[in-house]
Parts: C-alpha cells; structure tokens; sequence
DNA sequence: GGCGGAATGT
DNA sequence: ACATTCCGCC
C-alpha cells in the first residue's frame, strides 16, 4: 500500500492529530469539515462566515451526506454528525457559535500548527479574512518540525526542497484522499468531491448542480483540487474549469484557502504545489523519511532540532498569532514578544533572511523533542477533581498548545552548555513546569540570569514521556517572575488561564491594548512577582517568560504519581531552595529545556 | 436546534 | 480514540 500518496507525504499523522494516540487514523470530523470548506464548490453547503474560524453549515443535510458518504455510513445524518461536533467542544477543537444556527468556530489555535506547521510568518496579515485560518505558505513539501521560515521554503537551493529521497514526488501526489471506497457499493462518493474524475462525482451533483455551484459536467482532475489551495492564484487559477474560474474567480471573502494573505503565496510562481496538510494525506504507518540532518523523525515520534529552527517556530507561531490574532489566552501579549522588531531588521527575525547566527554554535545542538501527544485528559474528570489551586495564571508568554501537540519537553544534548550560553550572554533560563490546567502542563521559562544558577545540567538521557509532563507545581519559587509584558514597557501581572480560556473563540484584544490587569478570581494568582521583588521599571528589560505547555495523558497519571510530585515539591518549596534545585524529577527537564529556550530568548535579550 | 449521557462500534 | 447511534432533555 505504499503508494506514493501513503508514504509520500511529509505530514506525520499525529500532525492531523493533536490529541489523540498516533494509531488512528482515519479521516476526523474536523478535518473533513476543514476540507469541505476549502473548496468552493461547497461553498452554498458549508462556507466560512463570521469571524476566526467561524463557519456555517448551510446545508446540513448535504453536510452530513458527505460525511456520510465519506465514512461510508449512509445513515449519517446531521443529528448525528453535530453529535461528533459536540464532542469537539470539550477538546476545545470546536465551539458553537451560540444564537446562530449551524454556526460553529474552530480553534484554530488548538489546530493550525499542528495541521498547518507551516504558516508564513512573513506577511503582515493585513487584509486578511477575517475567519481565515492562518494558512500555510503551501511551498513545504515535507514535514518539518519546527516549520521552516519562508525564506527556508521558498528557498531553491533548500536542501529540503531537492531532496526526493523518501518524499519522491510529495507535491504531485497527494491525490490519494480519495479511497474511501465503500465497498459495498451503497455510498460512494468517497471523497469530498474530486473522488475521481468522473465516477464519484456523481451524487452530490443533482442537488448541486440545482443550486448551481459545482458543475457536475466539468469534474476537475483530482491534482486540480489538490493543488487549488493554497496556491493562490498562480497555479490554480489556469486549471480550473472556465465556468468556475468565472464564478470563483474571487473566492469568497471568507474563505480563508484559496487566497493565501502571505505575500509570496499570493501569487508566487515558484512556490511548490501548495500541500493541504488538511487533506487525507495521512502517510504510512511508517514515516521512514528524513527530511533534513537537523529534524528527523526518528522511530517513535521523536523528533530532533536545533534551537534556531525553535526559535523560529515560536517566532512563526507569534507572527501567525499576531497576524490571525489566533489566541488571545496564549499570546495576550504577543506583540512584545518575539514579533519581529522592525527597528532590528537586522538582529531580527531573519525570517526572510539568514538563519540566525547564533554565535556560540558552530554546530546546533540538536535536541530531541518527543512528540507524542499524549491524549486529552477528561475535562470533566479533572474538573470534578478540583483544581488544586494551582491554575495557571495565564499569560505571561504562552506557546501554549501548539507547542505542546507538536513539541513537549525537549532533551538538549550537551554540545551547548549553559555555560557557553551565558559566556556568550544569552540568558540563564529556568524550566519549571507551573501549572496543570485542562489537563496540559506548564513549563515556565524564566530568564534567571541574574540569579545565581547552579547547575543543572544533567546528563540529557530521555526521559519516558510520562515523567516530563507530569508534575505539578506550585508557583512558589523564589524567582518566578512571570509578567506580562505591555506594550508600554511595564509589566503586568498575568491573567488567569481560565478569564482568557473564553477568548479562545472570541476576537483578541488588539495588540497594543492591554487592559489592565485582571483580578484572579481564584484569589491567588498562581504566578506573581517575587514579593519585595519591585517591579522592573518600564525601560528596564524584562526577563523573558516562556512557557511551555505539554499535555498530558491522564490515565497514566495516577493520584499516587501526582501524590508523590506534589509532596516533592512541597517539600522543594519548604526547603527554599531557588533556582538551581528544581524537584526532583524535573531537573533534567530543565536544565533541557533551560538551554534549549536560552536560544529562544535571544531576541528578547537585549531590548 | 442544541446539548450531552450512554451504549456501541471500528 | 473517535466516532455512531439513540435518546431524553431544554
């Protein structure tokens, strides 16, 4: 079954998969809801509407013929269908849009990096749809992790980009979606519409056809709708049929897809075919590619890199958070954050230039990241547990949840030492994990340099998976400086998680307002700043806060475990001891993490 | 329409 | 895990 379309594509499956084991994978609800609305042709039965990934089922019916059709179960209906819809809310996948009918929002802040690692972080993100999706540049023809920078992608002379080793061909062949064959005969249409030229074109085409969208007669070739996408109009635009060029010239306003707000996706000629990660290009069950020297997959999900490509990915991910406003409750401060600063064009985000130099780094340390998103715990059962009061208080920077799908705790090898990092005056930086909410974890970054740091560094052996995610913590270090920075150069006490977990679905604030600070309604905020700590001043430089948040699988996590790791830390705290003594357990997560985000603060450093 | 529990299926 | 199916409830 290793056709080109299996093993081809780039795109682990978990990629498609932010929650769930890397076992299934069968084309999800979501996925398919993301597919319909992509295409125009579907416009008059599903489309985008509203704003941030807010969509309309106009034709629920029709929808849930599809999806029927698709997973081969003719009964499929929209009660049925909006039941799997429901099931999103709680992993927070999906939101209804309450009061309006048939309306739902993705989070796509829960969704894009992980299906769409590759968002381009180059444009401004100005005139772009308002329920548009961060999109990617549609030039990457394999996965990487961290996503690459445009200039990477649109780089010729990419190595990614050359080699056809295992990807052979990835951008031609993603057709395969379409096998969804219902053997039985009963439905076939198995893919969304360009099932196969002409044969499963067929049904939907009546009712549509009536309507007037999706012309039954001109049944596009599979590569045509593969490539449409994101190509933006290059591409594309030539190989539509003539009467839907003439309809859809434009595509709709909403819909986020076909137009792409990046600069050179518009309608740049170089880029590659533009790749739906959303497609059902779920790659064999082996992956046995490698796409580069510095991120290869390697068996079991784990993945390795240098802190450059980290420190792009967050770099990306700021930018597309900033540009989509994706998420208010992990970035409430992303304009200060690692945004490109137009006055260091050069320092700066070398997102359209070099690489970053890093100095000290003849050579990247790569560090192995797992990925392995461990299944969403229960809400409700964690709720029903109580929380334990130590929530997180939000926002101080957050990479949130994509991180944690596609990152989690990173193992540093030892090639850059903390030493070399503060001798070539990078930041120390703390890794503590702070906080276990919805079931994710926490892990706080703190610049710690003027702290005393011991050390930390341990040997980077990895750790079972299930041991770096899951402690609990108090914020109740001795230096857990976690601010919000403002745009006026002062700090801000964090937000609660849980006054910004709304907003997820709600239209951010805009960057430079920054409301005063919101009252914890739980009364203790869980970070704050050291007490007879004073606040920096405004023109003083703020340590920089990363926070990674890691999810975890909860029934791994027994109440014995998280006895245990509590008790440790109760008794770290008792102790008083600081920085250079994180719990045990953690350590070595820490001092990983520590190097690996002294990269990342590098841009922050001198501000 | 929309919600979510429960049982069941893959 | 991720639906599908059924259903009582609002």
């Amino acid at each position: 079954s290793q056709t080109d379309g299996d093993l081809g594509f780039a795109f682990p499956e978990w990629a498609y998969k932010p929650e769930s084991s890397p076992g299934s994978r069968q084309i999800q609800l979501w996925h398919f809801i993301l597919e319909l609305l992509r295409k125009d042709e579907y416009h008059d039965v599903i489309a985008w509407q509203g704003d941030y990934g807010e969509f309309v089922i106009k034709d629920p019916d029709e929808v849930a013929r599809l999806w029927g059709a698709r997973k081969c179960k003719p009964q499929m209906n929209y009660d049925k269908l909006s039941r799997a819809l429901r099931y999103y809310y709680n992993k927070r996948i999906l939101h209804k849009t309450k009061g309006k009918r048939f309306t739902y929002k993705f989070n796509f802040n829960k969704l894009v990096l992980v299906n769409y690692p590759f968002i381009d972080m180059g444009s401004s993100g100005v005139g772009v749809p308002q329920s548009a999706p961060p999109v990617p540049t549609g030039a990457v023809t394999h996965f990487r992790f961290p996503p690459s920078t445009p200039s990477e992608v649109l780089s010729p002379s990419s190595e990614e980009l050359r080699s056809p080793g295992v990807f052979g061909g990835v951008g031609r062949r993603l057709a395969r979606g379409s096998v969804s064959d219902c053997s039985d005969g009963t439905s076939v249409n198995s893919e969304v519409d360009e099932g196969g030229g002409g044969l499963g074109e067929e049904r939907i085409p009546e009712r549509a056809a009536e309507r007037g969208f999706r012309g039954a007669s001109h049944p596009r070739p599979p590569h045509d709708a593969m490539f449409r996408m994101y190509g933006g109009g290059g591409g594309l635009a030539g190989r539509r049929p003539p009467e839907v060029a003439t309809h859809r010239v434009h595509p709709e306003p909403l819909s986020p897809f076909p137009v792409s707000p990046l600069p050179g996706a518009g309608g740049s000629a170089l880029l590659a075919p533009p790749l739906s990660p959303a497609l059902s290009m779920t790659p064999g069950s082996h992956l046995p590619y490698t796409p580069s020297p510095n991120l290869s997959p390697m068996p079991g999900s784990i993945f390795s890199f240098n802190p450059e490509d980290m420190q792009r990915y967050l770099q990306a991910h700021t930018q597309s958070v900033y540009n989509y406003h994706l998420s208010p409750r992990a970035f409430f401060h992303y304009p200060n954050i690692v945004v490109p600063q137009p006055h260091r064009p050069d320092k700066g985000l070398p997102a359209a230039a070099a690489p970053l130099p890093l100095p000290d780094e003849p050579h990247p340390s790569p560090f192995k990241f797992k990925l392995q998103p461990p299944p969403p715990g229960r809400r409700q059962q964690r709720e029903a547990q109580g929380r334990q009061g130590s929530l997180s208080s939000g926002s101080s920077l957050s990479f949130g949840s994509e991180l944690s799908t596609a990152g989690g705790a990173g193992l540093l090898s030892t090639s850059s030492s903390s030493g070399s990092l503060s001798s070539a005056g990078l930041p120390k930086i703390k890794v503590e994990p702070i906080s276990d909410i919805e079931s994710e974890e926490e892990v706080e970054v703190t610049d710690i340099s003027d702290e005393d740091v011991d050390e930390q560094d341990e040997e980077s052996e990895p750790l079972p998976s299930h041991s770096l995610y899951r402690h609990h913590h108090p914020h109740h270090h001795p230096h857990p400086h976690i601010f919000r920075r403002q745009s006026n150069g002062t700090v801000a006490p964090t937000v609660p998680y849980d006054d910004l977990e709304e907003d997820v679905f709600k239209a951010p604030a805009p960057p430079s307002l920054f409301g005063p600070p919101l009252p914890s309604p739980r009364g203790s905020p869980v970070v704050k700043t050291e007490p007879g700590t004073p606040a920096p001043s405004p023109a003083q430089c703020i340590p920089l806060k990363l926070r990674f948040k890691r999810r975890w699988d909860q029934e791994q996590h027994t109440e014995e475990e998280d006895k245990k790791v509590r008790g440790g830390e109760e008794r770290d705290r008792e102790r008083g001891e600081g920085v250079g003594t994180p719990p045990h357990g953690q350590r070595k997560v820490s001092s990983e993490l520590h190097r690996a985000t002294a990269q990342l603060s590098l841009e922050n450093k001198d501000c």
